[in-house]
DNA sequence: CCCTGATTCGC
DNA sequence: GCGAATCAGG
């Protein structure tokens, strides 16, 4: 794991945001094992934590089985190919905002915008994720996560967690030649030196 | 069972 | 430093 210092901005951030570490995990397509102990050796403050780990001898050390990783965030839009996507590769959190993994738009433009707004850390009580408790992140493709009708191009925002049942592309209609709608372009194609963090 | 975070310790 | 394995509580 490269911990950039990227990377561990958004560790940050989502951790004081008060999401759970296998949350975080999710997110960042890493485990929360990862997230914890990076957490930790940041001196992170803790969180409320549900034990009390006293003097117990660990009888046998941690083997690395060593699982292969996929980070596959696979985004096959057919809207998406003239121009190289500057922002999230499989969630909305690269493109700047720190605070604001999910956008929400402020001007519906269809009648029935189904927008998740923010996804609350609490989204796991809505569903239940049959798929692979233990496993990485099954990152759905766009096939399956947006049963579109029309062929055409059409925004690719992503909207709320990919894996989660709720998750879809926004789907508008993008701008010419960008993957995403006027919307989420102006999210998407944020100047860098825009970018402000109330991070230390 | 599921979830959570903390710690240990081989690498 | 990293994180899987493990622990331990809800």
């Amino acid at each position: 794991m490269e911990w950039t210092e990227e990377i561990i901005a958004q560790l940050k951030d989502l951790w004081a945001e008060g999401l759970s570490t296998a949350e975080i995990g999710r997110r960042l397509s890493i485990t929360k094992n990862a997230v914890v102990g990076k957490a930790h050796r940041l001196g992170l403050p803790p969180r409320p934590s549900p034990i009390r780990r006293e003097g117990k001898a660990k009888p046998t050390g941690a083997e690395k089985p060593e699982k292969t990783a996929q980070p596959v965030a696979e985004v096959t839009a057919d809207a998406q190919r003239s121009e190289p996507a500057p922002a999230a590769p499989r969630a909305p959190l690269a493109p700047s905002v720190s605070e604001q993994p999910a956008p929400a738009p402020s001007s519906p433009q269809a009648t029935d915008t189904p927008v998740q707004e923010k996804v609350a850390p609490k989204e796991k009580a809505a569903a239940s994720p049959k798929a692979a408790p233990k496993s990485k992140p099954v990152f759905r493709t766009i096939s399956d996560a947006e049963p579109q009708k029309r062929r055409g191009p059409s925004c690719c925002w992503p909207i709320g967690d990919p894996g989660t049942p709720g998750f879809h592309f926004c789907g508008a209609t993008p701008l010419p030649g960008k993957p995403y709608c006027d919307e989420h372009a102006q999210i998407a194609y944020v100047r860098l030196r825009d970018r402000r963090d109330t991070m230390a």
